[in-house]
DNA sequence: GTCTATAAATCGATAGAC
DNA sequence: GTCTATCGATTTATAGAC
């Protein structure tokens, strides 16, 4: 309260690393990144590195740990009124939310620019489709989710491609209601229009 | 005709390095593959590579020359009758006859491969986009062409990842007709249908 | 045409001084 | 807590023998 002056307060050397590791992972990917660029954009020497975090992969999980989860963020929308027939908007609207999200952006192209790396296919195959995905479309109780929900999976992953993780205007720049409009009526068509045989 | 027995023919060194170049480039993407390791699974040494193709860069190109030229495939589908309005369905059935034909899979998925690479954003943005989506819709005579192409090709990448590079079932084994029926009417939409504002 | 040998750079990771 | 120094492996690429 009364002490005056600027506090003494050793520089956060960690954070400040795992700054620099969320940026470059998030742009460059995870095989793209070395442990000597993280060193060099935090300012520190490599070894420091290696200090607190013992191994690359280590850093890599501590800079991009998820920041939110999804199955908390979507039971809200899954409880509401109106069922499967409405629900595509509701679900956009806070995948909208979470990836403008400044403090969600990084951790999250980390993990989707990790998905396209060689070997990634499991984090989506093994990982995101039936952990978070296929819940969603079983409370849903729509018709064949094991059909529909990869269906969904592919347009969102357009989107995050093209939106956030490419920058293709006029879809990067668009608010979320706009992206909302242009796409829920499509991803609705996939969760509960007509499919295939 | 009458000459017997197995003709000397030396083995097509250059074609076999070109093969095994397609192969991995496709599945790991330009970075993750080392020129040894494409000499090694074609069975030469690395040195040889380099006598063949100065650089890596060059070998790239070589291996992965775009073996069709998408806009005069698609030529005739823009001419057909009906116009924008049923587009959608003639355009996914040439995209997935292109991409499901053996010859052409690897030299796509590793352009693809690259495209998802740092740097890789200028491939989309600079170069299919305007080159090919662009003048389709123009074509087709479309409103708004610069807002509605991009959202197709939102779509058609995570048609590509999920079908193609990821492998994600039941997308990955659908027959041709099914992919068509499952897309075609989002595409359209896309393509005709009503926009946020 | 195909190889051996190697240069020059960069990688992840460790040991140990201060 | 932060650094210097370095190991050992791997990379792209070159020079030159056969």
């Amino acid at each position: 309260m009364s002490s005056r002056g600027r506090r003494p307060g050793a520089p956060d050397t960690r954070a400040e690393i795992l700054r620099a590791a969320r940026s470059l992972f998030a742009d460059r990917g995870f095989e793209s990144t070395s442990v000597r660029a993280v060193a060099g954009e935090a300012g520190v020497d490599p070894a420091l590195v290696y200090h607190y975090f013992a191994t690359k992969d280590d850093l890599f999980v501590a800079a991009l740990e998820i920041p939110v989860d999804p199955r908390v963020l979507l039971a809200p929308v899954l409880a509401e009124a109106g069922g499967a027939e409405q629900a595509a908007e509701g679900l956009l609207r806070v995948f909208v939310s979470v990836w403008d999200d400044p403090d969600n952006r990084l951790p999250l192209l980390g993990l989707v620019r990790r998905l396209l790396e060689p070997g990634g296919e499991r984090l989506l195959r093994d990982g995101f489709l039936p952990v978070v995905l296929m819940p969603v479309g079983e409370q849903l109780g729509i018709e064949r989710p094991e059909v529909r929900m990869p269906l969904v999976a592919s347009q969102v992953l357009g989107l995050i491609l093209v939106r956030y993780l490419l920058g293709v205007e006029p879809v990067a720049s668009m608010s979320a209601e706009e992206v909302v409009a242009a796409y829920a009526p499509n991803l609705q068509r996939f969760l509960t229009g007509p499919l295939p045989s």
